[in-house]
Order: C-alpha cells, then structure tokens, then sequence
RNA sequence: GGGUUGAUAGCUCAAUCGGUAGAGCAGUGCCCUUUUAAGGCAUUGGUUCUGGGUUCGAGUCCCAGUCAACCCA
C-alpha cells in the first residue's frame, strides 16, 4: 500500500508544507482551543456581529485570490469561514497558503450573511491544529468501496452522510432505550462478559483462557443466566444492555459480536414483557423516526419498504402460521414433513428432529416474509428450556418472538423458575450430549426466584429496522472483517 | 464450507475483438475580493490485487492465491 509512488507523492507535499509551519514556528499539532461549542452548535446560535470560536476539519477550500471561503466540519455540522486578504495579518495568509483539506483549524470571527445568505465567520484569528498527512476522499463522491468503509469507518464517516445519519440515530436509539427502561424504575445493572459456562443460550461460544486461575473461560453468549440470580438477590426490575459474543457465521444479519438489551421484571410474565417492548419500540421510533410508519429507501431515494408500527402489534400462535403458510403441515406424519420440505427446496442438513423441520419452514416460510411486527406465541417448548410451559399446552411455552423486517428483534418468555423442572428442560435440551449445566444457577433457583417476565432485545436490528440499513455491518461501527493478508 | 461476481491514479469511474491505460475530483503552478460540487488556463500522478501461464503483444484470455460483495449451507 505503501508503494504506490503518486500517494507518496501526495503525502510527500503535505509532509513538506509541515514542514515549512515548524520553520514558521507554528504549533502544527496543536493543542487545546477554546470553542463556543461543536460546529452544529455554534452555526445554530448565529447571529450577526456575534463573534464566535469553532474548531473542525477543513472539507473545502474555495480560493479566490483576494478572498477564501473554507468550510469547518466536524459530525454536528458545517461552516463556512470567510477569510479577506485585506482584513488579516500577513503571517495569517501565509499559514493560509499551507492548509490542506483534512487539516483541522481553530478560528475566531464574526458572523455575517454572504450575498448568497449564508451563515459565515469572517476569519480575525486562525490557529492551525492538525495537519493531515493523508488526502481525504472525494468530496463528492465519498468512499463506496463496501470494505474501505468498514475498514476505514472514520472516512465512511468523513465522507459519507447517509452513514453518519445511521450512527447517529443507533446513538439516539441506544439513549432512549436506556431512558425508556429507566423511567418505569429499570436499573441497568452489569454480569460477566467472562463466563466459566456460556449459558442463556444455544450457541458457539469463544474461548479463552484467564492465567492466574488456570481456568477456561468463555465470551458469553448472553447474560440471561446472571441477570436471574440478581433476581433471585432480590432485585426486580432489572436491564442489561451490552454486547454478547456468538463463534458463528457472520453475515447480513450476524456479526459475532452484537449488541442485546435483556430486560426482567419480577412478578410479570411474557405478555406484560410483550406489552412493555411493544410501547418501548413505539417511543423510540415516534423520537427518532417521528412517527411509527417507518419507510425503508433505496439510495436513489424510492422507497422500497414500509413497516408499520401502529398499535396493536398482531399477535398470532407460531402453530397457525405454519399452517397458514403451508396448509396442512401439521397432519401429516414425521417423514412427510421432512419430504413436503425437501420438496419445497429448503435444505434439511443440519435438521435432525421434526420440531427442528418445522422451525426451518418458519424461519424460511414465516419469518422471513413478516414485515409490519408480530408476536409469535405458543412456541414449541423445544425451542426455548428457559421459558415456562403453556398450562393449557404443555407442548408449548409462555412466550413470545417477536419478528419485523423480515427477522427476529426480540424474544420474551414468562420465565422458568422450579429448579427441578429448570434442569429437566436443560438435561432434555443436551440431548444426552455432555453438555455442561450451570449448576450455580441452578443452585440459585433452589434458593427460589421470583416468577418473572423478561425479554431480549437485538440493538443491532432494531437500529436496522429503524434506519432501513440493509446490513448489520451499516449499523455497526466496526464489523468483523478478515484481516487484509500481507 | 460451496457457487456467482468483483478488485484499474489518493477518491469516484472509463478503457470496443487481446493492440499506446483515460476522465472528473483531489494535488501542483498561474489568474480572480461574496464563493459554495466556485470558475479559467496549464500540469503532475499507474506494480491495472498478488503469483504463475498462453501470446509477437495481456487491464482484457487461462491457472492458483488474497480480500470483498451477493446467493446457498
């Protein structure tokens, strides 16, 4: 990368106007500048004569001999600066003469209107703060290239303002889950990322190693099995919103690590869960989408998918939406349905009992055709070992799932909580294989927990859903990538 | 893991049948006192992802590899 002789070249010019600032003494990489506040802040207080001191990076630089508009930027914002070769000191021009676009500059000045009515700082002072040695990307057209934003996020964010809208609405959309759970007497609380067995969950876990115990540790796949022992401590409205970490594909949809809220409240159950997230999802969406119809557009600007969020959300049992999507599954016998699903061209190869069969359809057949939200119930009790079983149906459990745009956003489960049963259900879910129990947490639901509602939350496709980004990796800031090879 | 597609200047993209690798922006120099994708004139910049092969000749065809995207598991 570093061969290519005409990027030297570019940077080898740069590396010599820093040069010629040290010989004018000038404090290249300068160091703290009083600012009225970030550039959005202090363009948004505008006001004519106000004498204003921003900082950010230089994005453009319009000369016109006598005269220079620049603009300052930083991720709140633009401003142009006016500088008149008549108005400033000579030593300023000269410094002037050595700016490049990427370079950051603190100035000072007033405000004026230009014959275009724009907002713009007629430049007094100028101090330089930092000289990029590298050029930026094309002002216009930014950085497409899919790896180099992911790689390099900083110029995605530099360059690109769909991507900055993304991050900035995930930031919003993260502060007002928080807020959300808060108001209603939530406390977030923290569990281990460090787990002796990786519970909660049906999946592959990372491996490490802690050297003072000598023991094995695993990234947890999810905090479910912690955040019940506080429960069983006493504590009855609970959150955790962090990051869990799955050793498995990655994907439009995957990436292994991710971000879950898992929220429990003490003396609910699933449908009080399903209300809670319902009302939240609504909140957040009226704040940051400003309203519950959300449209999903393509970059030419056409709209390609509405998701309605209007309440109330359809709540439907998992069992007749596999019979509405293929008529009759249900009566037919074990190999017919392996037969019926082959035959539909899914593929079956990591499918070894029937419940496994039909979730496959659902997820092919169901899953992945809802767009406007709805509440999956009366699960097969297979799928989930923590949830409490369906008194009317005990082949079923008090859950619900959650599913919108297309994927599952959040699961809620009227929480298991007899010890005995708790282990059954773990034991039948190993399937004989030496999968390892938490016996703490069992040893914890011996001691009594309280009956619970609780639910989990995947930030990652909320923010999806909410933004109309394709990919998790547009809404991450920095997705897994196989490291470029040398 | 399998299939398909892609990788060309700092960025965004061209390059017809295998025949001198080009443009815009950025950069450099000059002109211009309210521009805003500023403008005008001139100009620099290339290991065409890497390594092999075919050929008089390869960005283009073949083989292997790297990375990515999409689809499938």
């Amino acid at each position: 990368m570093e061969q290519h002789r005409s990027l030297q070249e570019l940077m080898a010019v740069r590396r010599e106007k820093l040069e010629v600032l040290r010989r004018m003494r000038v404090e290249v990489f300068g160091g703290r500048y009083e600012v009225d506040g970030s550039v959005g802040e202090v363009v948004n207080g505008f006001e004519v004569g106000r004498v204003v001191r921003v900082a950010g990076r230089v994005t453009a630089h319009r000369d016109m001999g006598k005269s220079h508009f620049l603009d300052l930027w930083d991720f709140s914002g633009r401003v142009q600066v006016y500088v008149n070769e008549k108005e400033v000191e000579r030593r300023l021009l000269e410094v002037l003469r050595l700016v490049d676009i990427g370079d950051f500059l603190g100035v000072c000045g007033e405000f004026f209107l230009t014959k275009t009515g724009e907002r713009t700082i007629r430049v007094k002072e100028m101090e330089f703060l930092t000289k990029a040695m590298r050029p930026l990307p094309d002002k216009w057209h930014g950085v497409v290239d899919v790896e180099k934003r992911t790689r390099q996020r900083y110029l995605d964010l530099i360059a690109n303002e769909r991507s900055r809208e993304i991050f900035e609405k995930r930031i919003r959309i993260v502060r007002l889950v928080r807020r959300f759970l808060e108001e209603r007497g939530f406390v977030e609380v923290e569990t281990p990322m460090l787990q002796i067995v990786a519970g909660g969950a049906a999946a592959t876990p990372f491996r490490t190693h802690h050297n003072a115990l000598d023991v094995d540790l695993y990234l947890r796949i999810a905090p479910e099995l912690y955040l019940k022992r506080l429960l069983v401590g006493g504590m009855t409205k609970i959150f955790e919103l962090n990051r869990n970490f799955r050793n498995e594909g990655i994907s439009r949809r995957h990436n292994p690590e991710f971000t879950m809220l898992e929220a429990y409240w003490a003396f609910a159950d699933f449908e009080k869960m399903s209300e809670l997230v319902e009302e939240m999802i609504c909140t957040v969406a009226e704040e940051v989408c400003g309203g519950l119809r959300i449209e999903h557009r393509s970059e030419d600007g056409e709209v390609k998918r509405v998701i309605n969020l209007e309440r109330p959300w359809r709540r439907a049992k998992y069992r007749d939406l596999v019979e509405e999507a293929v008529p009759g599954w249900f009566d037919l016998t074990v190999e017919e349905r392996r037969q019926k699903a082959l035959g539909m061209g899914l593929d079956l190869t990591h499918c070894q009992e029937d419940y496994e069969v039909t979730q496959h359809v659902f997820e092919k057949l169901v899953e992945e055709k809802i767009v406007d939200p709805v509440f999956v119930t009366h699960c097969p009790k297979e799928l989930i070992p923590l949830a409490k079983l369906n008194k009317a149906d005990p082949s079923t459990i008090e859950v619900y799932e959650l599913i919108a745009n297309g994927q599952e956003i959040s699961p809620g489960y009227s929480e298991l909580n007899d010890p005995d049963l708790q282990r059954k259900r773990f034991e039948e879910q190993s399937g004989g294989e030496k999968q390892k129990l938490d016996e703490d947490f069992l040893v914890a639901l011996e001691y009594g927990m309280p009956p619970a509602g609780g639910m989990g939350l995947g930030i990652d496709r909320l923010v999806m859903m909410l933004t109309g980004a394709e990919t998790i990796r547009d809404v991450i800031f920095f997705p897994h990538l196989r490291p470029e090879g040398q």
